[in-house]
DNA sequence: CGACGCTTTGACACAACTCAACAACCGTGG
DNA sequence: CCACGGTTGTTGAGTTGTGTCAAAGCGTCG
């Protein structure tokens, strides 16, 4: 069973930062005790709602976003398997964001009880938590830096590439190529533009043979250029 | 003694989390044991270095911004007196973005040793801290919404908002005027617009009587009104 | 087959940027 | 004290990237 213990999307992820001790990995496997499978389209976490749950997601897709008064969506991330998602929502007692799953797929729900047990319990564990978050606001910041000052073609590239990086460490990238089920919407609510202008800037990448996206799959196919046009460095 | 160790703003904000115990106020007030005296424009984080330090700010300005290939800049977030920054560089080994100051001020620096033996030894202490990190957080989210999906008037009006809620925490706000050492080119680079454009916006703001920005000094006339444009919920 | 969601394209409008010039302010040094 | 240069703020005219509106083409699924 020891084996088992690991093998999971999000203990893979954190073992990535400290190695884990026997009692810590117990204490993961703990969180995906009760896995449910999500249909697309659950809403997972409700802005404004208290007492709500965080999440280890542990296949699918999900966004977290936030709605405006005027009827716009900026959506903020794009959790996939071994991300976890609402951990603010259960440390600010009520939710500044909302989640929802744009596939079906599979995710863990963390009571908050659970959450703080853990961190006062495993320390190291908390740590492990906190450097997993730290990454995850270093995407949120960078996307952030794209929509403040990078054009539309820039921004879009940039978007893909890191999307690539972070399918590929969790192994769903092959041969350049990855599903995506990203609709040219969601896409705009993302970037910060329009469907429309999302689809423009697509088939420019697509015509200079830079990147293509059809049928829910997207190929780089000119991984150098675009890195150039879009500033991306890695991490 | 003891009634000193919460007198630091940097204390007080984690003391609204949790109550902290005589032996972690002890632990925090040994954060602050060597303040600094800054001088305006000192670069206190410098993206893609390792070994950086966090800190806390007891006085003045700064703000985190990453700079970009194409030479320009944008701003993330502006610390403020209480604030704490600079905690991913230590987390992720090497820092994503830069910190400057913007004005005069205190910083007490925090060493990655530090930061870690207190998460481990002082796991409450821990919590607080992922505390105040997922506040900040919500406040870079918050931001990325803003300039992804409002207008520079909305943008705007939104973010003097917001930084009055923030300095009103922490006592800088007199009858809806505070001073706020931000320059036009500085607001700018935070709001993802041209210092230019920032300028034709205030203007706007100023001749509808909603906020006047004069000599470092900012006044909210109508805040009704502007919660109004900018869609701003308290938190 | 029809209905629906998603993509694609064109023509036009507008918000924000660029460029250029000038005015106010501020600290410095003659 | 005033002259000075540098930074910051202000304004106008013209350009451009992105949004808006409208319509048609595709896939897929019931």
């Amino acid at each position: 069973m020891t084996g088992m213990r690991i093998d999971t999307p999000f203990a893979r992820k954190l073992s990535a930062f400290v190695n884990l001790s026997a009692a810590e990995l117990d204490a993961v496997a703990e969180l995906h005790a009760d896995p449910v499978v999500v249909e697309k389209g659950t809403q997972l976490v409700d802005e404004g709602q208290t007492g709500q749950k965080a999440f280890v997601l542990n296949s699918g897709w999900a966004c977290c976003y936030k709605d405006l008064a005027n009827g716009n969506r900026q959506i903020i991330s794009f959790p996939v398997a071994g991300d976890c998602f609402g951990l603010r929502g259960v440390l600010l007692r009520t939710a500044d964001h909302s989640v929802v799953t744009l596939t079906s797929g599979v995710a863990c729900a963390i009571a908050s009880a659970e959450l703080t047990r853990i961190i006062t319990d495993f320390p190291r564990l908390g740590a492990a938590f906190f450097w997993a978050a730290s990454r995850d606001e270093s995407l949120v910041v960078e996307h952030l830096v794209s929509i403040g000052r990078r054009t539309a073609l820039e921004r879009t590239a940039h978007f893909f590439l890191e999307l690539e990086e972070c399918l590929r460490v969790v192994g769903l990238v092959k041969d350049h190529t990855f599903q995506c089920p990203l609709t040219q919407f969601v896409l705009a609510d993302a970037l910060g533009l329009t469907a429309i202008h999302v689809n423009r800037v697509l088939r420019q990448l697509r015509e200079e043979k830079l990147l293509t996206l059809r049928q829910n799959e997207v190929t780089i196919h000119n991984g150098e250029r675009l890195r150039e046009i879009s500033g991306f460095r890695g991490l």
